[in-house]
DNA sequence: TCTTGACCTATAGTTGCTCTAACCCGCTAG
DNA sequence: CTAGCGGGTTAGAGCAACTATAGGTCAAGA
């Protein structure tokens, strides 16, 4: 698979999973002969969990670590486990902002509609 | 109120506070005789209406706007419920995002499991 | 008086993308 | 057979949103 349609798939941009390589988040990526990266069904298995704990606030260094574990085997699966575990915890987090937020919202819309009652 | 104490109660650091007022993200901040910024329970609402808008990724360039809209009074609480309203949404989308994550995460603890129930 | 601490401004550095430039390669239409 | 199109490549600049540092003022307490 290309890099495109494996940008497609996990929905990441074709930019960021280059710069991801780069950074060193991701797992050796194999090259047909023309040099192009050729993503194999682990590697876009990989690029998916990524973008999800991006989406969700994973910092990039958590990643590179995590990324480190994963390219020593199985060996790692305990920390692997660990971290994941922190980032479920983190989740709980952004939860409660999601709920306050949506509290404030609520507030303030029916603030605006009583202002908008007194002054049509 | 000092600006420690602003700080302190609506969740934002110092330097954020400063920052958003440079970036023209709050309204104007009374200063007392020593040039000390004066946080008025006003203001202070708004810092925590900004800090839990920020949490959830509304972008500065919005806040901006919807600062600027919020100085100019009552004429523009139609627009600004509608700016909020469009926040909400936003909401919608990282809530998925984290249930997906979370779905995700179940699943690999999972398969970790399965790893080290094998070669324990 | 001297130092501690809280404030001030201005500016540099960091993170995580995002975009641009400049190039290569394989294919098809003229 | 070559021009240009659509993909790929790298290197590097630019941007958003902080975050930290440097350097300064002033008031109060030992």
């Amino acid at each position: 698979m290309k890099i495109a349609e494996a940008a497609r798939e996990c929905g990441l941009t074709v930019h960021t999973i280059r710069f991801y390589e780069k950074a060193g988040m991701l797992p050796e990526i194999a090259r047909s002969d023309d040099g192009h990266r050729q993503f194999s069904r682990e590697i876009l298995e990989w690029l998916t969990l990524l973008a999800s704990l991006r989406a969700t606030g994973m910092p990039m260094k958590t990643m590179q670590h995590f990324a480190g574990l994963y390219r020593q085997g199985d060996a790692t699966v305990p920390e692997r486990k660990a971290v994941l575990g922190d980032h479920a915890q983190h989740l709980e987090v952004q939860q409660m902002q999601l709920s306050r937020c949506r509290k404030l919202l609520a507030q303030k819309r029916a603030r605006y509609d009583e202002i908008m009652g007194e002054t049509p």
